[in-house]
DNA sequence: CATTGGCACTCTGACCGACGGAGTGCCAGA
DNA sequence: TCTGGCACTCCGTCGGTCAGAGTGCCAATG
């Protein structure tokens, strides 16, 4: 009975502080929300809820906000992830349809994720791990320059120049690269790299170099290193909209951004589709980053993520929202990798 | 004689509101600087500079900061480009050359920008107009669907995925793929699209819409639109330092950068390699950037400008040091995509 | 005629104390 | 177990004061 009551009344502290950024009190949190009793009973709960660690006051007599460990009960036990409605799927379909290639899809998601959550918003490239190769191509820039363009089946192209240790004469390339394209087109990524080394080993003498020498660049440019470094950031703009007792750890935020390493380590974990990681506060590696929170979730193709996408925002954030949008978004990005 | 002083003293306002960040009085700056005049001699000048509008005080009875106008003319008429040292110069190079491919450089030079200037870096992808196609793969994905991966001589690599309008078996394709290549490599991307349409002409009314197809596909890729469109912005912790009245244009400034149109509107000037344009406060064409101030440049081989960088920071910056820094920074890019 | 020292004036920013308001904790009563 | 009442605490704000910095102007000087 009371436990239930103080639970409600934990919410909604969650929710009026989250809504308008300043301490509730208990007077108007029985104005606001319904419960059947006095402000009195709330203050008796709140005492009950402070003790407890959930809530706390920045000062006494000031009303209560909620602590990290009131905000994880809160996300834990307290609330659903709410649908997104149908004209707000509808929007996100749309918007990341109408991409051209791979980049413009991860492009077009962190714009609809930081758009939605109102956050920022992260979105890291697929791993190459579980993607095979498509095609290579070896392009005779000079006869002794070679650009190399590995296409996956992800739709990523990545592409190196080297230089040859000799001149190499229109005839060879063509043999080279049709037994190139024999060894690795199809082949998973680790796969191919293995039969790439084979075949520099079968090699004779004469063209050994040559193929080592490409064959090193191509599996360089598979090496998931690169790639799943990559990130982009969105919706740096909400930034200021974080305002208020916000301005010191802007700057911190700020360069936790222009890291991507640290931007890796926050969406890190979130390594299974369907499911959310989320981090509160200071639960976070970086205590630089103790008012902010992480909502990340892995996408791609099935249950197996290639990638993970998330937002962070204070730990003042609309959670329900939150995590709705970053799971419908993840959904979203996985079938449209899928179709590509 | 007098005349001159007076440009001293606006230059040794400018200098010490840049360092300082505070209104200079006219004891201050005799102390700091040896004019060998008093305190009340400068009043006098700092009255005549006001009347002329290049400075002007906050309040009656606080120091003078400079105008615009004030600062337009400092970098106009009060300053030279200070070289880079040799440590500078050596460590611009160094960064730059690890660069593996042209996103690389891309990254690369945003953050040696951000990082020589302590300001936010803008660089704006190499235009195409210039470049010649340098290579075309057809790559069937199934009978129906064709990857194309276009190559540049800047060694940039577009990509795009179509669906055909009936199956194309190998045969077809392989003749296709030759007759293109004829038809376009080599050229530079303007010729190549109308060899290209040329191409769809000539062709034999069973193939013609394959050719259609793929053609459109091609010159879409080609046509520089998305290209330049692509901006890469570093240094965004920068942002943080600008510090105390910036707060205000902290979001418009966040705003604009995520807005890669308006960054390109700022960089757009700058057409040309080896001249610096400076805009300085309300002088752009954006009222919320109006306490910002942009440097921008051209870079590419020779004076032909294929992109454009720069970077943008408060009005109050340092000016001779940041341009500088573009310059050079321009001028290395410039060659390692010459060698490239 | 440019320069200088002196002087009165103005404005800001910091400091201080008072005060109203919001909110709490606790207690006694229902 | 809940509720109304009451005394208490603390914050944020407002008005006033004050020192400091800087100016503008004027008369004197080389």
């Amino acid at each position: 009975m009371q436990e239930d009551r103080r639970l409600a009344v934990l919410r909604a502290i969650v929710e009026d502080y989250v809504s308008t950024r300043e301490p509730v009190g208990s007077k108007a949190l029985v104005e606001r929300h319904r419960l059947g009793v006095s402000p009195a009973t709330v203050r008796n709960d709140m005492a009950a809820l402070e003790e407890e660690g959930l809530i706390a006051q920045p000062h006494t007599s000031a009303g209560r906000i909620p602590t990290d460990k009131g905000y994880r009960f809160f996300v834990d036990r307290l609330t659903q992830i709410k649908p997104m409605s149908a004209a707000e799927r509808r929007a996100i379909s749309t918007f990341l349809e109408g991409a051209h290639d791979l980049d413009d899809v991860i492009q077009r998601t962190v714009r609809v994720l930081a758009q939605l959550t109102q956050q920022i918003a992260i979105v890291q490239y697929p791993s190459l791990a579980r993607s095979t190769v498509r095609h290579i191509e070896l392009v005779s820039l000079s006869p002794s320059r070679l650009l190399i363009v590995l296409i996956l089946s992800t739709g990523r192209v990545e592409q190196r120049m080297i230089e040859l240790p000799a001149d190499l004469d229109t005839g060879s390339l063509s043999s080279l690269r049709s037994r190139i394209l024999h060894a690795a087109v199809g082949e998973s990524i680790t796969d191919a790299a293995n039969a790439l080394g084979a075949l520099t080993e079968q090699t004779d003498h004469v063209n050994r170099t040559h193929v080592a020498v490409i064959a090193t660049a191509l599996v360089e440019a598979m090496s998931n290193e690169r790639q799943t470094e990559r990130v982009v950031v969105g919706g740096t703009a909400n930034l200021a909209r974080f305002g208020d007792g916000f301005d010191q750890s802007i700057k911190p935020m700020l360069e936790a951004l222009e890291e991507h390493v640290v931007l890796l380590r926050l969406l890190g974990e979130a390594t299974s589709s369907d499911s959310l990681t989320v981090r509160i506060g200071a639960e976070g590696p970086y205590q630089e980053l103790s008012s902010t929170s992480v909502i990340a979730t892995g996408y791609g193709p099935g249950d197996d993520a290639v990638g993970s996408l998330g937002i962070v925002g204070p730990t003042r954030m609309d959670y329900p929202g939150s995590m709705a949008a970053v799971r419908a978004v993840a959904r979203y990005v996985s079938t449209i990798l899928d179709q590509a």
